[in-house]
DNA sequence: CGCAAACTTGATGTTGCTCAAGCTAGGTGG
DNA sequence: CCACCTAGCTTGAGCAACATCAAGTTTGCG
């Protein structure tokens, strides 16, 4: 083992650099085939499994998945949600640190591990983009703990309906939840039920509407921001 | 802004390469300065400010950090603890995301950023080394992201020792807890009053021996990493 | 149209938080 | 050298937020 590199993809929603990839993967350069492949999967279907063999890096190229972890009894975390720029996969321990499973219909296209780090020794642009990728993760992570540690459970629904709704970049504030009730739960460390009535609560307070469960518009957004930073119950 | 960098130091306490980066950084090289200059400070003072712009990054060479985030009405997340090897302050937005204390004595070596990124582009080695710390804090976070979300109470401390016990490396399974319980609730999303009790149940349950609150001996490493991983609740 | 999965709502339970003392230990000064 | 003083730790009692358990309801798809 040589060429230690980097990347997993947490991007938990948050600000990603959704500078294309693939242009800078595939840039004319010698001695590297083109394109990989590209790989398709259905809602539901794996792509890969926290501990298998890490061989390749994968881009996201169209479709929501999500990466999660497993405690031995059942329990599941949501690291992360991955949308189209987004790149997942590299484990510089060789083995995967989550499952990566496709919500809706997605597209990747899969990158060898070996070309991959190639590339990073011999493009200087290319390794500071990826370091650039990993350190914006880094950052979303650090502020999911935040989350995790300390928002209480509106706090934390507040805070995950601007990351999407800043994500998806809709204007007028009517956001698509591809993900059901139980991912969203598994993402801010809480129960369906109180996703739910957390829900319900911030339509009775007018901070959001809600047409159908998986459309959410944002009524309030000065209000769900202030939410979400913590600013309500007083100091 | 060109040289878009990375690397935050979370270092969850985690297996991060505690690889010299002082050799590295400062490896033979024409035009570049020597080493940076030696920052010290005593326990209780910061080094940097969250929001603070980032010019600097920094190496830990002795001594324990801490780094954290907080609420406006003062609810604190502890979302690390340093050691020598580990780096902290690089942000790619040009903001630290943390605030970054001393919990002992420390000393660490100062980076002008400027140089560190050029470096970066210049040497496929270091750029390598990097991007190999940022994917171990990386993992190091996601695996803190599932303790704060799914694990018990009992569950976070029991990991937290393992943890310590691991990065200390001292033998026998005594571990020196250099920061406050404070802290430690801060660092797992819990209060003072149940870390406390949860460590006085796990010495009860002669998992642990506590000498002096600072000092834990780890009784029974089987008992606790069975704890530490979920295994103990039936499924 | 019917079925299953997902969502909502209600009643009850439990974990960990809050508030309130007391205790311990290490550092300082008399 | 000891006694005090304070920051940190432990313990207890009561409580609140969120989980669990249990129905119903909606929705989307075959």
């Amino acid at each position: 083992m040589h060429a230690q590199t980097v990347s997993q993809a947490y991007a938990g929603i948050g600000p990603t650099a959704r500078l294309g990839l693939t242009e800078l993967l595939h840039r004319p350069a010698p001695g590297i085939a083109a394109l990989g492949p590209l790989v398709c999967k259905a809602p539901g279907e794996m792509l890969f499994a926290e501990g298998e063999e890490a061989d390749s890096v994968y881009e996201v190229i169209r479709g929501l998945l999500r990466l999660h972890k497993l405690l031995p009894d059942g329990r599941r975390q949501i690291t992360g949600f991955l949308l189209a720029g987004d790149l997942l996969g590299l484990a510089p321990s060789g083995v995967y640190a989550y499952t990566a499973e496709a919500v809706t219909p997605i597209a990747l296209r899969r990158h060898k591990r070996a070309a991959f780090e190639r590339r990073l020794d011999e493009e200087p642009d290319f390794a500071r983009h990826v370091l650039r990728l990993a350190s914006d993760e880094l950052r979303a992570a650090q502020e999911q703990i935040l989350l995790l540690g300390r928002k209480s459970a509106a706090e934390k629904v507040a805070s995950f309906l601007l990351q999407i709704a800043d994500r998806q970049g809709t204007e007028e504030g009517e956001i698509e939840l591809a993900m059901t009730r139980g991912d969203i739960a598994d993402y801010l460390g809480l129960t369906v039920e109180t996703v739910s009535r957390t829900l319900t609560r911030l339509k009775q307070d007018a901070l959001i509407a809600l047409r159908v469960a998986s459309r959410v518009v944002i009524r309030d957004r000065d209000g769900l921001e202030s939410l979400a930073a913590g600013e309500c119950g007083e100091e």
